[in-house]
DNA sequence: GTTCGTCAAGAGCACTGCTCTCGTTTTTTG
DNA sequence: CAAAAAACGAGAGCAGTGCTCTTGACGAAC
């Protein structure tokens, strides 16, 4: 069925994909808030009613954008990581780190459009799902992988009785590591967007330079409390 | 001076005052992004290039909303700290964490104002500079205290010398803390707003719920990670 | 009491997202 | 192959926005 395109399907899909490439420059120089389809439409020749046969709304190129980033990120990420070593668990969790600081530092209107505060009228809707995933899998593989080597110090003790079997979603991307470990995989998770946000956002400015040493120091910091040993 | 204000002087202040108030309700309701200068003149019954006597543009009342929105934060940090006994170093630290999160739940638009991506031509005035830091003078002051009394472990050797000395505008809000533990503790910090930000901006959403015991477990850990020991 | 600065009001500009209609073109159906 | 159906671009138009400028009235200081 896909050969057999036709020459209207094909040039809707060109165009679409034209549109998403002119919003996405137009979000990089004038941040979200910025975007226009009326600029989007003058840019490419066309007269701003045609663009809403293509997205029926400016959330839904919005949204568009949001997959997009969600899925540049991941793969981003997915790299960063692939390229360590398998058995270097730390290698692999700083590579991650890197990876997501280096990437919002490269798109940082890209990066506040996934990660920052939700822009138009607070949808996300669930098409987005599998895309925003794509990191976090590799973060679960991370520390699985470690566990089954061995490389992580168990810490059963310090779970919170109202935190067991609570964390269901996230165990199930982490096989056979026990709940401790993934309360904890998770606290570093969060530690690692909220420096990102900081620096990307600019909460650093005027309170400390050099910040990519410090961000490394303290991704140290999070393997430690995450247990990752090697 | 104070006493001899004119009536236009009073009245002025006056009206300055309430659009600010019909502006913060507007931003709770609609977001940052719904907030209209247009609708506000609506609703005070006057006519929209009136309120531009009051405030010289749109980003203008952003920012008076901004600087509210730190002070307002500020203090809830500082009276739920305030509420704890000294010698009680990890319950004050506790006291802050929930503080922070209570305050962004009660007040999610105005939270992403102050701490979600900057929203107009991301301007950040330093008017702000001296609201913004109510919160984390509270936090230095929690962890000097801490070590002044013997209640935080050393950690000197951990710390990377490319950061050596690189924290001065953190070391001061901390005095005679050593720069290991100041490192530290800024790691917790950016952790504790990486939370709270990621569970107000929904992306928690489907991946857990009961998020308090789960936010209590994590700044435990976090202390853990600053080494305060009580 | 007159001058001067402050103020609300109104009209207007350029822009936005979005809707509807109207001819044209392409695809599908009979 | 021809007719019906669907998709499309163009254009006008609506309601809303931030912001500017001018006009006329009011209050304060000299």
């Amino acid at each position: 069925m896909t050969a057999s395109r036709t020459a209207r399907e094909r040039v809707r899909a060109e165009l679409t994909r034209e549109i998403t490439d002119i919003a996405r420059r137009q979000l990089a120089t004038e941040g979200a808030g910025g975007l226009s389809l009326r600029a989007v439409a003058r840019e490419m020749g066309m007269v701003s009613s045609a663009i809403y046969r293509y997205f029926p709304s400016r959330d839904d190129l919005l949204t568009a954008l949001i997959i997009d980033g969600y899925n540049a990120l991941g793969e981003a990420v997915e790299r960063a990581e692939a390229a360590q070593p398998r058995e270097g668990f730390r290698r692999r969790w700083l590579a991650v780190c890197h990876a997501v600081r280096d990437w919002a530092a490269a798109n940082p209107h890209e990066y506040a459009l996934i990660y920052g505060s939700p822009v138009p009228g607070y949808h996300a809707p669930e098409d987005t799902i599998e895309a925003r995933s794509r990191d976090v899998i590799v973060m679960g593989r991370i520390v699985s992988d470690a566990w089954r080597a061995g490389a992580v110090i168990a810490r059963d003790a310090d779970l919170p009785p109202e935190l067991e079997s609570k964390a269901a979603n996230l165990s199930a991307l982490m096989p056979e590591v026990p709940e401790a470990i993934v309360w904890r995989a998770l606290s570093a998770w969060t530690a690692l967007y909220g420096w990102v946000s900081f620096e990307v956002f600019g909460q650093f400015n005027n309170v400390f330079e050099d910040r990519r040493p410090a961000y490394e120091h303290a991704m140290r910091l999070m393997a430690d409390t995450m247990g990752l040993a090697q």
